[in-house]
DNA sequence: TCTTGACTTGGACTCTGTCCATCGTAGGAT
DNA sequence: ATCCTACGATGGACAGAGTCCAAGTCAAGA
């Protein structure tokens, strides 16, 4: 974590109390935090951190690649220290909790039972992301 | 679709002018709108119709299998009436435009040409879904 | 120490979706 | 054909997640 405080120094980030804070917050490798728990989290170091701010960081680390945006369908994106580790996720279709998984073989055959923690998985889904060819043209503004 | 209006005149539904009109709107294979444009196609053909008719059936349909919701992230979850047959999607990370892909081979290795509708596919993801242990013997509410 | 623009703040605002009390009507009963 | 009533529709209030902005603060280079 304190090498990710080296890296944004070396970017040219301003060492703020409140980005240090949210760095030493989202410190962990099976974390999947939503922005108010961060801010939550956050607000415990330095009473008085705002949500913006909070915002504000957390969207400049995923510009950066320093963080990954996980996005559960109708609940509030989660971001996931872990970028720099490519994996999956399984997520409860009740609570959202959000476990790490890293299938081997065919992904939509199902997950290993090594890779199950228990959960009775139901459906995996495979989304492709880019840019369509008139984005592709006239990039994001 | 009139044999969607079929099955739910078969599962006692009681055929409103708001349903039928919400199932024309969602008629078709390759459709993917969000509550917000079904509920302004539905309204050019029966003024009235209220956004909360809307989100009811649209969740009515979830429900029954009839139609698929496709969460797309931080945006608004789109409905896709291609429920019967499995898919997969390609999403632009920039307009959020949706295609229908039907991937061959390993879905990580990246998407066949023959799937990529001319987009730049930068990135693939798989997410499995079911329920936690905790969440499984406590079903939810 | 001074200066300045990058950063922070908090509150207003937007967007998506849910809830609810009340009203209307589809469709079975007569 | 008419009546009844439970199911469905309505619209406005509400809630959660996230964005925006004008004003104030402060990190860090000179
Ligand atoms: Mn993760
Ligand atoms: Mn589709
Ligand atoms: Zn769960
Ligand atoms: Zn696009």
């Amino acid at each position: 974590m304190s090498d990710l405080l080296e890296r944004l120094r070396g970017r040219g980030w301003r060492m703020t109390s409140q980005r240090r804070v949210v760095a030493q917050v989202l410190d962990g490798d099976h974390v999947h935090l939503t922005a108010d728990e961060v801010h939550t989290l956050a607000v415990r170091l330095l009473p008085e951190i705002s949500r913006a701010t909070v915002y504000n960081t957390l969207g400049e680390l995923v510009s950066l690649g320093e963080i990954m945006e996980v996005s559960a369908a109708g609940r509030a994106m989660r971001y996931d220290p872990n970028a720099h580790h490519p994996h999956q996720h399984l997520v409860c279709s009740d609570c959202g909790t959000i476990r790490d998984v890293h299938p081997t073989g065919d992904p939509l055959a199902g997950l290993p039972v090594a890779e199950r923690f228990g959960f009775t998985v139901s459906e995996a889904e495979v989304t492709y992301r880019g840019l369509c060819p008139s984005c592709a043209s006239a990039p994001q503004v």
